[in-house]
DNA sequence: GGTCCTATACTCGTATGCGAGTAATCGGAA
DNA sequence: TTCCGATTACTCGCATACGAGTATAGGACC
């Protein structure tokens, strides 16, 4: 539960922000939030949509209008939103907006582990994540294009920030590496040395002795 | 399970780099996770360490050494690294390094969702996100340079990392902010109109009627 | 030398997350 | 016409995550 809210994943923030256009079953939240390119930022996961709708709906933020049997195709149940819901959807809004949280990040976890690897190697790792990062960046941009030429500005900001986040991590890993291959990092030698040595660097020397 | 890791949450990623050191029990590793400056970045949870360890056991990749009582305390175990837990540290760490993730953000959540809210509203909210990020960029700068004394910079790419993206984010609400006050944001005028209106905007009209 | 507060060191139960499975419909090719 | 694969629309159940609870030890203070 991160923190108080009645249903706290972030794809219940999604299934609000579909619900306040008009009414819809499950599935169509998923379609529409996928057309909506929401799915980039927060894959879809099936068992959790139904698990998250089910709970809003416990929690009143989101009531059913009606159970369709289309032929004979499994049961589609209508959700509309409360005014529980749009009152949560814009409570919601002001937090996550106003408050900032430090957010887990995979690339960070592994830089706190950089040294386990061998400093040619990182730098290397790192190369490769810079190419695959401009790519995403430059994929990104043509899509924001694409779609910037239809829906206003004020729809795309998530996609405008996540482009300069993006950017700022290319600009720290370039200057990074410069430091790495140009040898001015401070502490470089030592690292290699360490593991030259074979050893890992931080840790005591041990023989890479059988473990069972 | 985020991908093919046996144990794919982050934590074990931590355990693995404190077990590396020295075998600790559990309580030990999270003393020392927290000593390393760890926890600011990957909050400990309680519970979850110890799933984590007794998972990380199951599947190999740490072992138990001994099960020590001391005075009448509960019983704690002592856990070491195995060479098949350092084959996944290292393998880990070099995914993580070069494969970049599209990571949850709870502030892109925010602004996916910020036409809910008036904009003069929007405005003042960016305004308190700015302040407390300028506040935490300002301590984590005060921490980073009290460390920098005793660590070598190396252990501590991640809180640099930090730092830069944190400023882009600053910079880039700065820039967001200037075009609402200036009035240059384009559609800020049908924003506005859409909340004084008072419905929300990309939404049909509706009266605000009872819901129950 | 008794009491209180804090630190140590976990255990347990529950809510949640989510992959994998299921089943019906539909459009097109053979 | 029938078969096949894709699409629609969920259900189920297990593994995880994690808060809250528990119980002992040690030191400070009077």
């Amino acid at each position: 539960m991160p923190g108080r809210r009645k249903v706290g994943n972030l794809l219940a923030l999604a299934v609000l922000s579909a619900l306040v256009q008009q009414p819809m079953h499950p599935y169509e939240i998923a379609t529409t939030l996928r057309s909506w390119g929401k799915d980039q930022d927060m894959a879809i996961k099936w068992g959790s949509l139904y698990t998250v709708v089910r709970n809003m709906e416990r929690h009143g933020l989101i009531a059913a209008v009606e159970s369709v049997r289309e032929g004979r195709r499994p049961e589609r149940t209508v959700y509309r939103i409360t005014d529980a819901g749009r009152a949560e959807l814009v409570d919601w809004a002001r937090e996550l907006v106003s408050t900032p949280v430090t957010e887990q990040s995979s690339f960070r976890a592994g830089l706190s582990v950089l040294a386990v690897l061998h400093p040619d190697e990182a730098t290397a790792l790192l190369r490769r994540r810079l190419a695959r990062l401009e790519d995403g960046i430059r994929t990104a941009r043509e899509a924001f294009a694409e779609h910037a030429r239809s829906v206003p500005r004020l729809f795309l900001v998530e996609n405008e920030y996540d482009l300069t986040i993006q950017e700022a991590e290319a600009n720290w890993i370039r200057s990074l590496l410069a430091e790495f291959t140009s040898g001015s990092y401070p502490g470089l030698d030592e690292w290699r040395a360490f593991h030259e040595a074979g050893t890992a660097p931080g840790g005591a020397t041990e023989g890479g002795s059988s473990t069972k």
